[in-house]
DNA sequence: GAAACCACCTGTTTG
DNA sequence: CCAAACAGGTGGTTT
């Protein structure tokens, strides 16, 4: 029974038809405001505070000098900016709001290649992750790509919202992920801001949304989530072939949703959603899982 | 020789990207107006009055009372609505918009299945053709579906504009039917409002419109006619593959179109389309014909 | 120019 | 039985 566990995080950010610039835009707007324990603009990660306009922002001081790495539709991303930058501007043995684990090991190597002001510019305009992760999977070939299942995912409590075997629409070429209607109105529909049916101050109901997903490697996953009217089905989109080339996911593959909390220092909560692809494609015993999260 | 004909009128109506409901709705655009011998909001129709929006009133007076059948496109729909409603709230010897045919001879049975109220509900929601059609398909398996080539066509003048031998892809899956250019243009034109080529007042042009035509049953056929970019070609698409099924149009069956008027009593004229299908399945002499109008 | 993406479309299936 | 849902498509547009 192989088992690869595959963290997603998820923030829900919506798309009006006259902004379907692509995620690295600043101009989406931000995310649904979620009270999570925010004692005003403090944040429970080190280095991150809460910005006027709801985004968070990262920064860190190094010799007496503040050095900022930018603003972020998501707490945690502010907080992975913070531990990134504290790499490259502090000593390795510095604070960190994520323990080390055997994807960020690697990220000390990966920030010798570039000087501080690349570092500072990839963290800024969100390429960092992507360029990150290609390093990983460069480099985890020689390492047989054994880094699965070995996430430590201490203080992380998921539940299990719904699961799907995966059709072989859902994996050929038509690149979108039916999400069964139960499970999308049961789970999803705040993130079209539908969550408040009596709609009347005008807050323009939108069912186009991009969801943020990281997973256990940290890295990150964009899915479009939007409904289509003429089928009458919810679906992810854009950004989903990208996850099944990578995932090498196959026909009867089994994805699982579940929503997170993550327990720090304090008792703060936060919630997310996970989902995870057991791979049953030979409908014998063995399978292989994948998890990701999702923060709602 | 076997042959069937099959009347069918059509209306082209605009659609729109924000306007994709159901063909029952009333929030499509009004057909293309037509100064056909229209003497202010009369109509050659009795009970058929135009109305201020273009489209055409049908009523009819039962005992001193007023009974509205509602709006119609059409001033066909709109003087077949009025005969429907007589035959429930008249004798059935009372004036007639349309003289009595093997279709409508049956109409007063299948009106008695029904209360007045129903009756007129389903004239105005625009479910009535349908549901007499499918009474009409019903019976008419006991009757072995002769009522083929018995249709009376006094008063109808119709001359063809061109023909198409049914391809392979003209009946198999694709439920499309392409127009050949030349045709297309020729006599199609119209209905995308771009005979109009200096458009500059704003007159977004569209290649999509839906042309409803009715058949020698006054079955309603809708179909989509629209100019596909990637292949520069005019095609039938959405209700073509119904069209194909109950028709049991096969590859080398003939279609004709036609454009038709009918002369009434006085002289106005009505301008129509026919098509008309020759079936050559076997490639010898015999074959079946059908037709069908098209009112542009 | 290819691939991804998008907004539709439809025939089967099914509670 | 039938409307809803969805698996499996389309042409067109953007990247």
């Amino acid at each position: 029974m192989e088992e690869e566990i595959t963290s997603v995080i998820l923030s829900g950010e919506a798309n009006t038809h006259s902004d379907v610039s692509d995620s690295t835009s600043t101009t989406h707007q931000a995310n649904k405001r979620q009270r999570c324990g925010g004692k005003g603009n403090s944040s429970q990660y080190k280095g991150v505070m809460r910005q006027k306009n709801g985004q968070w922002g990262a920064q860190l001081y190094a010799n007496h000098t503040r050095i900022w790495q930018g603003t972020f539709k998501s707490e945690i991303d502010a907080a992975m900016a913070y531990d990134s930058a504290a790499i490259k501007f502090r000593t390795e043995d510095t604070h960190r709001n994520f323990p080390w684990n055997e994807i960020t090991i690697e990220e000390p190597k990966f920030l010798s290649h570039y000087s501080v002001e690349t570092v500072l510019s990839m963290i800024r305009d969100g390429s960092y992750q992507y360029k990150f992760m290609d390093f990983i999977k460069a480099h985890s070939r020689n390492t047989k790509l054994n880094l699965v299942g070995t996430y430590s995912n201490e203080g992380l409590i998921c539940k299990q919202l719904f699961q799907k075997e995966l059709t072989p629409s859902d994996v050929g070429k038509l690149n979108r992920l039916v999400i069964p209607k139960k499970y999308a109105v049961k789970y999803f529909s705040p993130v079209f801001g539908t969550e408040n049916e009596n709609a009347d101050v005008g807050d323009r109901k939108t069912n186009d949304v991009e969801l943020v997903f990281y997973d256990k490697f940290m890295r990150i996953w964009k899915f479009r989530y939007c409904y289509w009217n003429s089928s009458q089905s919810f679906v992810f989109t854009r950004g989903w072939n990208r996850f099944l080339k990578e995932k090498e996911l196959k026909a009867k593959d089994v994805v699982s949703f579940f929503v997170c909390e993550c327990r720090k220092e304090n008792d703060v909560q936060r919630f997310w959603y996970r989902c995870q692809q057991i791979r049953e494609r030979w409908h014998v015993r063995g399978g292989k899982q994948r998890s990701c999260w999702n923060r709602s």
